[in-house]
DNA sequence: TATATTATGTTATAACATAACAATTAGCAA
DNA sequence: TTGCTAATTGTTATGTTATAACATAATATA
């Protein structure tokens, strides 16, 4: 059975042979780690869900590392709000994105990568660029309360 | 001679007595740091200018607990892309902001607080909130390359 | 003044991140 | 294959950001 995060493992594999990018043993299972959680996770989350999983030791200096790789490798995203990280959403599926947009819950503290639609990038982006600021390309994060955990709350 | 950090000074301290809140002396000399500041400062590089201009030790802790206070007065901002404080820069104007927006210059690390549209922003959270996710009020944080430090490359 | 509340001091420690250098591994040309 | 080079990972130390826990001081108010 190959499921989603085999699929995601697998594109990325190629993906980085494409671009002469190596995704070694270790940035695979790290990469894992983080396609298989339920929420974004912190460098030392990784470091200890390593051991754990894999029964293989990682220096923390290691895990920043290869968070470092995978994040050029636009396979993993750095929440800079609460210093986690997280895979993109968008590694098994052909769509891109120049502008990652995050939705934060701040009760379950699940992630949703989501896609603003272009119109209203671009508005914000005029809007921003009118004061003479020129943005380079930084993910936006929004946090609040998904709708689920809306849900529980009003039953 | 009353300057503009006088007059946000006083306006702060106003502001405070009207609601209830203690401006006390100590947080009163931290938000004048975070005024006379032309970037914004890390919590311990406020424990090091407290020493600096005031001759007078402060701990990091006491710093903390000093931001926590001034930020829900709403007199300082933390850019939690950047783990840094800064003094709204609406303490002396009548306007006020339900959202802040900071264009944050990455090579001159200066800091605008800006305005966005009303419109705008109803179109962004209306964008969001049709996700079924609710908002709270967390702030935009964008990173680039501000007017005079463009204008400097081109020179 | 007595009492409660708030603010600040102090120490320790947790959590997040990088510097510096050594050892190992992978890629590649001779 | 061998030896060279560059990339990766290991190791240790340290820097940076933030909070916990408890003591003391200042302030408000009854
Ligand atoms: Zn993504
Ligand atoms: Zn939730
Ligand atoms: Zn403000
Ligand atoms: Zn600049």
């Amino acid at each position: 059975m190959t499921n989603k995060i085999d699929i995601s493992l697998q594109k990325a594999q190629s993906e980085c042979s494409r671009t002469g990018l190596r995704l070694t043993d270790k940035r695979c299972k790290v990469l894992k780690i983080l396609l298989q959680a339920a929420e974004p996770l912190s460098a030392y989350d990784i470091v200890d869900q390593f051991k754990q999983v894999f029964a293989e030791s990682l220096s923390a200096m290691s895990a920043y590392r290869m968070l470092d790789f995978l994040m050029q490798a636009n396979l993993v995203h750095k929440l800079e709000t609460s210093n986690q990280y997280l895979a993109c959403s968008h590694i098994s599926c052909e769509h891109n994105h120049e502008l990652p947009q995050f939705l934060i819950c701040d009760q379950c503290h699940t992630v949703k990568e989501i896609g603003l639609s272009k119109q209203l990038l671009k508005e914000l982006r005029g809007s921003i660029e009118s004061t003479g600021f020129v943005l380079s390309s930084q993910q936006l994060e929004l946090h609040g309360v998904c709708e689920a955990c809306r849900a529980k709350q009003s039953e």
